[in-house]
DNA sequence: ATAAAGTCTACTATGTAGATAGACAAAGTA
DNA sequence: TACTTTGTCTATCTACATAGTAGACTTTAT
């Protein structure tokens, strides 16, 4: 019921990024001092974040991370089921999701977790980074 | 950003025992049975249960468990927090709520959180075990 | 050439989830 | 009282995930 501490920095980043949008490329030591992310940590995160195509990078002097779009392009649910997972709320509601549902369980209790899990995912597939800055 | 099967558990043997009220003490292995719950788990759990108020035992013949109030009387929140803890769904919204942000964290940010682990609340402060029979 | 970046691979520590095992305690019943 | 049936307590275990760290390597601008 958590979001883990590499998808938050990778929020932080990616905000960070979208401010600074027109300084060209942004290196990292600069992203980890004014978001408090360990550096090391970042570079990972960074890396996943340009295989999804959601960064671009240059090397060399000069170089660091530039958003790879625009910042309304990218949604917090994107950026979570990146590097969490998916959003779904409790194991049988992904399990059992496309499945038909064990007598055991319990109908209107999958629904309830359901319905939270439909709201997360509305509230973070609508919100962009650009409403984030 | 899910409910682990601890809690899942604790749920699925409530709502079997609201469902059997009226049986009086109802066994765990029945329970088990019922609900495929591995036995030596449930046992953990329901003795949490108990240290709660939430359900009373009997040991010996024709013991076993029982809700200790009305199914009315308990709501999902409750359940969650016992077994797993608070219901934020990211670290900093529980972490910095009752003191100052740090400058570095992004207010509109935290907010969405915020706004998504009251939603949550909500839901499950608002859904008790007698709905869900 | 060289310095300043990012990149890749590997490793490690710590905690948590999801159990399982077995001895023990209480309560009812013959 | 003895026995059986139930819950109770304590300890342990394995697998995996989280949150990082270390260091050698590659690219690019000057």
């Amino acid at each position: 019921m958590k979001i883990s501490s590499k998808t938050e920095y990778a929020l932080l980043a990616l905000i960070d990024l979208a401010r600074h949008a027109q300084g060209g490329y942004i290196k990292i030591p600069d992203i980890c001092e004014r978001n408090s992310i360990p550096r090391k940590f970042l570079e990972q995160i960074l890396i996943t974040l340009k295989g999804a195509g959601l960064v671009r990078s240059r090397r060399g002097q000069d170089g660091g991370y530039t958003l790879a779009g625009d910042a309304s392009e990218i949604s917090l649910a994107t950026v979570i089921r990146l590097l969490d997972g998916p959003l779904a709320s409790v194991s049988s509601v992904s399990k059992y999701f496309y499945t038909k549902t064990p007598i055991e369980q319990n109908e209107k209790l999958i629904s309830v977790f359901r319905e939270v899990r439909d709201y997360i995912s509305n509230r973070m597939e609508s919100t962009t980074l650009d409403q984030l800055i």
